[in-house]
DNA sequence: ATGAAAGCGCTAACAA
DNA sequence: TTGTTAGCGCTTTCAT
């Protein structure tokens, strides 16, 4: 016997789908609260209020409404309540990059926070493009986000962008990448102390020449580091100068730079990298040379990797609180978002860094 | 002279912001199709036209509208254009985990695909936990997204969930770990043939045992993976059995693991690591173990990390075109968004991983 | 305790 | 070429 099957739709007025059969069942319903109201022979207001558990409706009305909302899968248009209700239950996260551990981590901590709190993640990435940046938030200032969550670019350094969100009632919070002149919410880790405790472990070691090695960037927070570093050496009486700092442009070859700097006459006795890329170079470089680290030479790098434990000798680390950071500013966010036009204040969290001592930086074994 | 401000803040009946005065000068005004319309002296509908550019309306009036719409940084609202045209110009991503640098760069990939086309992206993260990927699925299904792009955990081995969407006429695309039963398009990558090339690589390399390295899941690609790997062996006349495949919990020990394995006495030449964790482990044991790579252990792993190529010796890789699966995927769910009410067919897009040759495999030097 | 009516801002069918 | 009208699905007064 050969099987027939007969589809019906039905359409609304939009051409969209309201009701599907397939030979005489039905498929799919497109279950609003008209639609459960009819059923109920209620009201679209009473169901409505039974949904959200309102103290008008009483407990046998509420009780039919959710037993026949669950039946047929009810659920609420997002888009027809926002409209309504002005508020979309999500927040935006703009950053420079995903590829990286430590803005990953920080996404985890952000969705983290967001699944538990009922909100919604939009991503958008700007490739440390200061135009792009400009551009997403152009996009995103009317109507798709109640909240915004960035870390700028390298290039970013006007805010009229940023500012924009103000008056669309949309509180913003920086996070890790910030601005100061922006007066909102800030969340970052205490990247001065953190390089001032890095360098003074490496002296506490036994080094007597700490170099820096860096990507050449205009960030704030290497702005930082960088100040830490030279104010631990001159609290040691050190003097420290620019020429001590390695600058490994991304485009050129960082392994070349960092060999030659190693077999160079006054070669450093330690360093300091403040960005995780440079880290293997510094270890093969050793290697290739002859120099044994810790022994002659001592390492500390920033490094979010879990696999710093790991490597040989295992690598001292400054590690950011990468999962923290995205926490606290998604829950800063939240709540800011939870009073009404109320604008937060211009606040700075720092949530610190920590110093993880393993045998690179010589006061462990193994 | 004191200075005084005085701002005045007219709400619509949302108790929404509509306009606001600060001290005479108009600082924000909901700019909506119906307030250019009443400064022009049109309709609203010409204005919503005109902005579309639509045949229908007159290019002086075009350009009057386009000025003031401009002037006035009109921005269309989101949710009222959703609700009204069912289409939200968002697409959902579903995956485990963001801080792999794998699924990064696939989302790098869609993110610059959905970008172009003028799309948002919504990410949502399960961490691999089933429960939370249904959770969310559940969460996202009416009206959020236009089109879903996902990854299963390695716990989901049922599609309910998944298949839900079709009702909603919500297309639905697998990228890298797919369900071979749910008839929606797949963007994969060839892990059968590429774990059979790497094998035949070390084989030719003079590898007499190879071993697998992995953690242990269910997951199809890892299941392809060892059946390339067998099948190479079988075809070069060599017995494959499990016993050759080191599976490392996640939570156990694999250093050890690895460290035993190249310990004992039957110890492989040739090792297939098949995530890129593993790899750190095997260089650290054989230096411990004063085992040559590539003169006493030949390897491959399959990695996305670009430092692969920094290492020492240089680790000879399975790259997975993490990159172009994203933009593919996001590319073909675009494309199948456009087309009404069509269903995509089942059909299957492989994109080939290089295998790229370095040093540790042997046949290359540095 | 329940319901009628208005309207969020937009688009689309249908006049004029 | 422009405008009138209706309605997407929901929430929120304001009756009843």
């Amino acid at each position: 016997m050969p099987y027939i099957k007969i589809k019906i739709c039905i359409f609304n007025s939009t051409g969209f789908p309201v009701i599907i059969y397939v030979n005489d069942k039905v498929l799919m319903e497109n279950v609003t609260l008209r639609i459960l109201a009819d059923k109920l022979n209620l009201s679209v207001t009473t169901v409505s209020k039974a949904l959200r558990d309102s103290y008008e409706i009483s407990e046998p009305t509420k009780q039919k409404v959710r037993e026949l909302a669950t039946a047929l899968h009810y659920t609420p248009n997002a888009y027809a309540r926002s409209l309504r209700t002005g508020k979309s239950e999500t927040i935006g996260v703009v950053l420079p990059e995903v590829a990286d551990h430590f803005f990953a981590l920080v996404i985890n901590g952000i969705e983290s926070v967001a699944k538990t709190a009922g909100y919604h993640v939009l991503i958008y990435l700007t490739h440390e493009d200061y135009n792009r940046e400009k551009e997403i938030l152009e996009y995103i200032r009317k109507g798709r986000i109640d909240g915004l969550l960035i870390s700028v670019t390298k290039e970013t350094t006007v805010a009229d962008h940023i500012t924009k969100f103000a008056p669309e009632n949309i509180p913003v919070i920086f996070f890790d990448r910030m601005m100061e002149q922006v007066e909102v919410p800030k969340v970052v880790t205490n990247d001065f102390e953190s390089c001032y405790q890095a360098t003074q472990h490496l002296l506490d070691s036994g080094c007597k020449q700490i170099n820096l090695c860096t990507i050449s960037d205009n960030l704030i927070i290497s702005k930082q580091r960088i100040a830490g570093y030279i104010k631990a050496l001159q609290d040691n009486n050190i003097p420290a100068g620019k020429d001590n700092i390695l600058f490994c442009r991304e485009d050129d070859n960082s392994y070349t730079q960092i060999y030659n700097l190693l077999k160079s006459e006054n070669r450093p006795d330690g360093i300091i990298s403040l960005v995780d890329k440079l880290t293997l170079p510094v270890y093969i470089a050793s290697e290739k040379l002859g120099l044994t680290i810790p022994g002659e030479l001592k390492l500390v790098s920033y490094s979010n990797n879990p696999s710093a434990g790991i490597l040989n000798p295992s690598l001292t680390t400054v590690s950011q609180p990468a999962f923290q950071i995205g926490q606290t500013a998604a829950k800063l966010l939240i709540s800011s978002m939870g009073s009404k036009r109320n604008q937060v204040l211009n606040e700075v969290t720092v949530i610190p860094s920590n110093l993880v001592i393993r045998a690179s930086s010589g006061q462990k074994t193994n």
